[in-house]
DNA sequence: TATGAATGAGGCTTCATTCAT
DNA sequence: CATGAATGAAGCCTCATTCAT
């Protein structure tokens, strides 16, 4: 029994440092740049044991992207479902989500924004491909009804919240990918620094801007 | 003279047309998903024709980015030495290059957009690298100066201008992205009213809010 | 233009140099155990070469197999039409066709020879393996068409014509192959002459043999 | 002692139970295209349980077809070893010992029927190739000796007999070669009566068949 | 004894690059 | 200059075999 526990834990083991090793990789240098090869280097296993655990290099891509997916749509759907909540608070966690988690697992993180339809799809079978841009269609979307009912009541400004929303995604993937470019030159990490002054900047220009005097104030002390 | 003229120009047009294919394809699949011997047929030479123009492959991308940089630096110097122009005008009209050039060729400045640090430098000579990350911080370097003077002027917030132009650059390569991501899945193409509606938020974002009403009566002009 | 025809004529030589190898191999060894590498190392041509001229090692193969299907078809169908012929004449040609031809391209037989259904379907296009087997089918009908006119023309006893078609290619293929074992184990070739002895025998036992009726009789009840 | 006894029973069952999964196998798609690991998952033990019992998968093939070959020598042998059995009984004897066991064992007589010379040769240890050749050789003699009994006997005519045992090896291997492919093509099982014509066939031309002394002469003089 | 995870050589194929024409 | 056939390194993947448990 304790033997099977520990190989069963190994397994995992293994699994995940393929994964992290992969997840760098094609974070680093793009799907069809990192051969196999190099992926089982990096997690020292040989070039088999890949083909172990992951049926080809589309299903160990697909593995990394997946759960990111799956997760974005959680933490939004969660956020969302908190009706109390005011729809900038939301964004700010939106972003700040991104700003949390992208350190811990970076490479995978990275690996889902180097993702690239039209690189992609020819390599996916079908319906791999559509799982995954529908899953990211529902991720848009949810931020669209984040914008949506900030509109409705009153605190953004009535612009386009599909506009918005991709507006939102794109900043956030910009950031990520901007930031990850930055740190690779030598510079210094300033991904939540960043990430910050993007949600300040981006709440300030969707907030009906008042003209009372003291909103003002309150709003500077935020941005600060 | 007249023979050599010609031939002269057609040597240019041959470029120019390799240039073009391999824009569009680069831009397309991504540089290692597109083969050379793909480039030659699009542009309609032989395989043996690209490596009279261009010493590789990576020569050939590399051939691809440098201009736009050049193109990039050069109009920002243009805005920015326009002293009297106020800067959210020039942050406008930073924006609507993005979206008044990209479509006409898109292809160039998505492969622009792939480059990223990690995936391009083992593919390139140390110096091409440098000369390339060295172009782009300057680029950023130079929106930094615009904010800069934005705030200098009182126009702006006082918000750290460095990581506004971070800001700035990721949120218009992340649209240009996420646009062409859109287009390829079917979707209508939105890119001139995204950047649209993007530069008003950043810039409203920016604005100091005022507290007079005639001015959010401006802005909101400006918005709709 | 001299050019071009030596191209077009080292081209040819090439391709044929390339056939005769894989033939020879395929037959010596099978289709699955015959590496490209040992194709190419036996043409010698590189690797790459070989995808020149071939899609694909099925498409190798096949280029192989499919001639010599036609070229059966051909010479059957020649002999056939000679009405006048006298069916035991049409079959010894039948023989002598694979006496006198085998020897020209042994390989290329072989591999034809080494055609095995359960073995080739899965590597091949269902379109592929379809247009094969459809040819092979009506090989052997017109051997059926053979039997069945010396049957109508009372030179050959009542025998299911189809059996004697399965019974005549059967024992080509096993005498082509065991002979070719044969003088792979040092033995020698006595390929002629064993076609002949078997062709010999096939007639006499087809032939309605004796004269007196109790003799045919007799005969007659053993083959029920 | 029990104990000791049914392991030893358990055992002889897997070994049994290895090689009629293996055979199977080996007969429907050749060597090369049979993997070890679908061997143990098809005799439902564990690909070191393979190993267990043979050295490697050349061991496992050559110990399916090593007891066929003997097989088929103590049959023969038994057969002829009957002098009082006139020969054409024994050649039907022993068309039918195909017909019979074929269908019992399909897959090991066909791994046997794939045994090529050439093929195998390199994947067998010299001893064990020319053991297998050594077998063979035997089995062809005896057929010899059958047809040399009958020419003796004057119940055949006088035809080189290691010709016609050639022959008669060709004919059954080919026919159960084409039967085969027949079936897997969809056809229906035919081998016997197949088999039950050919041997007919065979046995009316080589029986000295007419009473009129010119019929036989005439034949004799296209036999010669 | 039995297992099956792990290994790494080797197979098919693609493609950047060269070079004879 | 231009061509495109030829090369061979390198990529993805399979599989016979080993070995720790």
């Amino acid at each position: 029994m304790g033997v099977a526990e520990r190989k069963q834990r190994e397994k995992e083991a293994r699994i995940k440092s393929i994964k992290k090793s992969a997840g760098r990789l094609f974070a680093k240098k793009g799907f069809s740049n990192v051969s196999m090869a190099e992926i089982a280097a990096a997690a020292e296993v040989s070039k088999g044991a890949l083909y172990l655990y992951f049926k080809s290099k589309e299903e160990l891509y697909f593995s990394l992207i997946e759960p990111i997916l799956e997760q974005h749509h959680k933490l939004i759907a969660e956020v969302i479902k908190n009706e109390e909540e005011p729809p900038d608070e939301t964004l700010r966690k939106f972003f700040n989500y991104f700003a949390n988690t992208y350190p811990n697992d970076p490479e995978v993180h990275q690996a889902y924004m180097y993702f690239r339809a039209e690189e992609i799809q020819p390599l996916f079978s079908e319906e791999r491909f559509r799982q995954v841009t529908r899953r990211m269609a529902k991720n848009v979307q949810m931020v669209e009804d984040v914008i949506a009912k900030g509109i409705r009541q009153g605190i953004f400004k009535p612009i386009n919240p599909r506009a918005v929303s991709s507006i939102v995604w794109s900043l956030v993937m910009g950031i990520l990918r901007w930031e990850e470019n930055r740190k690779y030159g030598g510079g210094r990490d300033q991904l939540q620094s960043t990430i910050e002054a993007a949600v300040n900047l981006l709440v300030d220009g969707l907030r009906v801007c008042s003209a009372e005097p003291d909103r003002f104030g309150h709003e500077s002390k935020e941005q600060s």
